[in-house]
DNA sequence: ATCCATAATCGCAATATTACGATATATTTT
DNA sequence: AAAATATATCGTAATATTGCGATTATGGAT
């Protein structure tokens, strides 16, 4: 054991999973706030600006880019990281939805 | 190494990365939105509504429990556990701000 | 060709998470 | 008092995540 069932969870479920990872870790909320903010999408200032080293920003960032909400254009030697709208809006209307479910019932 | 560096990230970052990690399991992401859709707070259901053992469900809802997003009333043998209205909206106005914070640009 | 800068990847160690069987606890029912 | 019920917790194993130093890879500059 040990690993998530992701089998026996809604293609759904496993998605907003996913879409949560992104945001689960401070280092990746301060990463997409800081994309989010800067109008060009700089790229290695991340490391500048984050208190963590280069090998674990560029780590982050792979994960950031395995769900997909960020997306990397390379213009050697730099990468210009910047968030994929697509992803960021599947983000919001996902999130959104997930949280309007839900409108107070006060049981306990 | 292994556990995150929380001294070095605000509060807000350290913050929403916990509420995200409500969202950032399917178990969990089961366990909300059924907590969400069924009016009362129905408990010991999420046991069998869900694939995983007693003692797993258990664990999940400590862990929301921890962030807040889910309280539990006893009232034995059961226990009632129940979406918190308050850290939900905490949830939703976090989210929202955040995920509204960045309107497109198209840089890479 | 050599050096420099940027970023990915490797290898490793520390810690966290996920999952579950077994056991403990507490209350209700019999 | 014993049995049944519901839930938490313990212990343990498997796997994932976090972090970083060192190395590699790539292309531009000297």
């Amino acid at each position: 054991m040990g690993a998530t069932k992701t089998e026996v969870f809604t293609e759904q479920q496993n998605r907003i999973a996913d879409l949560a990872k992104a945001f689960a870790h401070p280092a990746r909320v301060a990463i997409l706030q800081h994309l989010a903010k800067t109008q060009s999408c700089i790229c290695g200032d991340l490391v500048d600006v984050l208190p963590l080293s280069q090998a674990t920003v560029s780590q982050h960032l792979k994960e950031l880019s395995r769900i997909g909400i960020v997306k990397g254009n390379v213009d050697p030697p730099r990468v210009c990281y910047c968030i994929n709208e697509v992803v960021w809006a599947e983000a919001k209307e996902a999130f959104g939805k997930l949280l309007t479910q839900f409108e107070g019932n006060f049981c306990c």
